[in-house]
DNA sequence: CCGAATCCGTAAAGATACTG
DNA sequence: CAGTATCTTTACGGATTCGG
């Protein structure tokens, strides 16, 4: 059976039916990046404070090691969802804050957050 | 500095600031099951499909391995969030459909799913 | 045939110690 | 302070196999 017409997706190979459905075809791509581990959860902690320091977040995500962390703000800017602003000091310091893009996500990802939220325990 | 108090923590060791941010205390459990590779996406073609059997959201999901999606689809029963329902047929059928929790996940991820959406290229 | 389970190699994440 | 380096552990992917 060939498929219905999908308003939400042009890819000829999509096996989605039509409907109200949300088609995944064209997610792939940026689900990746926001599905790995910690991921969601930085950008959330970042969006929390606007700007925020790297052992600020290692404090707020208590269970993080530091090497995680550090590959996830790496992924996540260059993806252009978080900036990273660097101050010539010492102690060095490094401001973490979203990006429009970041913000955007934020905002899309807060029903998830609070769902996830009141389920928990 | 003690925090300020926090309208959506009880947590005494919330370390997140006051104000209408999301704290992020309690995410963590469902978090981890949620921001699994892949899981989000299962979690979204079940919800697409009210029924749908373990052939057909490998097709959905073309670049799934089998393993991954065995593996996913236990977790994710077991955190009540899928049914599986089996039939005693030659060839086997099984149907997988969301529960009530599962139900509300994908609700709440559908402002997610619709950003990465309009985001992908 | 369908829905996996098994085995195995690679990739990602965690723990800990350490440095510019 | 903001990360690296290094090592161990877990997760994921790919092919094959198998019981019903």
């Amino acid at each position: 059976m060939k498929r219905e017409n999908n308003a939400h997706c042009k890819n000829v190979n999509c096996t989605q039916k039509g409907g109200n459905e949300v088609c995944l075809c064209p997610v792939g791509n940026v689900i990746n990046v926001v599905s790995k581990k910690w991921a969601l959860l930085i950008i959330a902690t970042i969006g929390n404070n606007e700007k925020i320091r790297y052992t600020k977040i290692m404090k707020n995500l208590a269970d993080i090691s530091p090497k995680t962390l550090a590959d996830r703000l790496k992924e996540l800017e260059n993806f252009g969802l978080i900036e990273r602003e660097t101050f010539d000091e010492i102690p060095p310091r490094v401001e973490y804050s979203l990006t429009q893009d970041g913000i955007e996500l934020r905002d899309s990802m807060i029903p998830l957050m609070e769902w996830a939220s009141k389920k928990k325990k």
